[in-house]
DNA sequence: TTTTTTATTAATCATTTGTTTAATTCATAT
DNA sequence: ATATGAATTAAACAAATGATTAATAAAAAA
């Protein structure tokens, strides 16, 4: 959660927990800081006594939440244990339970690293996911001559699209079927199952 | 383009133009009206001469763009002429093209669609995509027992999904493979063939 | 040409918004 | 109990922002 064990007052806490729930809602610029301080039933100067900025408090949080997001994944792929196909399972279960529980968090991510592509670099080895051990199990597969040959940036695309893409097109995909919240969740917990199914499909021989 | 057939005099025009760039490029909040002045050569007080308001510009521009977007997924789909894997390349090709063109797109839709919904009603009709000719042709397929029998609302959220999220998470992909932005770009035209025959592999029993 | 309508401009208004100040309360140490 | 520093508050500030006004210029109609 925190990166590099910051240590945070109540107050401190409750104007984060507040200022994530508004930013991952609307977004940085339709956050006004005197919701924020509403939303936390704190007093709007204390915003900038402990947080300097609404930016700076902007950036504390992008940064948790897209480490927070990137970490799960890179856990999964460098896991010794389990083989290819588990991580396919495990990534998308993980991953899906995610963004149930928190459906405003894809879109965030995607457009505030697309505001601030930089700040990815502190948190992004580069290595961590192209050098993982899933690619390793996926170019052995290769060899084996069980998997087909292709780019694994592709691999790695095409997993993250499966399983992300639903819920940051969820208005679409809720207008095309008709669908409740409920149904919606129904289907996304369905592809847990499925897109490890599918994938498999995609780089077999 | 224009849904219904508007004339608008060259100086909407400009000022449309310019507040679709920063709109796509922003979004509502972080777009001033006076960028949208300045960037359009224009006085501020047009703005509201031809437009009454901000939120009335961004409606008009947020729905003539996605109507463009559906639009184009519509006719492919319901093309009686085409096959159902020709549907596939057909919308491979002509979306990457499109977003490849204009990278802010496909974020500016999802999220304009998280905030207001509503507006999708007008434009999708909801028989037009999941009543199309592609999916008839899918459960002929299943019929037959060429295809796997899954929901076609699945089958439909991969092939978009394939398609517009990389688009979306462009920054997470050059970083993890350290691209630029045009060797992004090869990627995607690479994507053109590679994912209908990955939708096919995902389907063929 | 003259009149009338339309288009454009600079200036201004009224809010909103991020931030700061100065005063006050609270907690802790002496 | 008193002094000191931290936490909290109400009020205010300055800049930004969406929108309007009133005057002028340009175009169209008479």
């Amino acid at each position: 959660m925190n990166i590099g064990s910051v240590k945070y007052s109540d107050t401190e806490i409750k104007i984060k927990d507040a200022a994530k729930f508004l930013f991952l809602k609307k977004g940085f610029s339709a956050t006004k800081t005197r919701e924020i301080a509403k939303e936390s039933n704190i007093n709007l100067a204390l915003l900038n006594y402990y947080f300097t900025s609404k930016r700076k408090l902007f950036e504390i949080i992008m940064l948790e939440t897209v480490y927070d997001f990137i970490s799960k994944m890179v856990e999964v792929y460098n896991d010794e244990k389990t083989t290819l196909e588990e991580k396919l399972k495990l990534t998308s279960s993980k991953y899906i339970d995610m963004m149930i529980a928190e459906p405003h968090l894809p879109t965030f991510i995607v457009n505030e690293l697309k505001n601030n592509p930089s700040s990815l670099l502190k948190i992004l080895k580069g290595k961590m996911i192209m050098e993982s051990k899933l690619i390793d199990q996926y170019n052995d597969g290769v060899k084996k001559g069980i998997y087909k040959k292709i780019e694994p940036i592709h691999f790695v695309t095409n997993i993250l699209s499966l399983i992300v893409f639903p819920f940051i097109s969820s208005p679409i995909i809720i207008k095309m079927k008709k669908l409740s919240g409920k149904e919606f969740n129904e289907m996304m917990n369905e592809r847990k199952k499925l897109i490890p199914k599918w994938i498999i499909q995609m780089i077999k021989k």
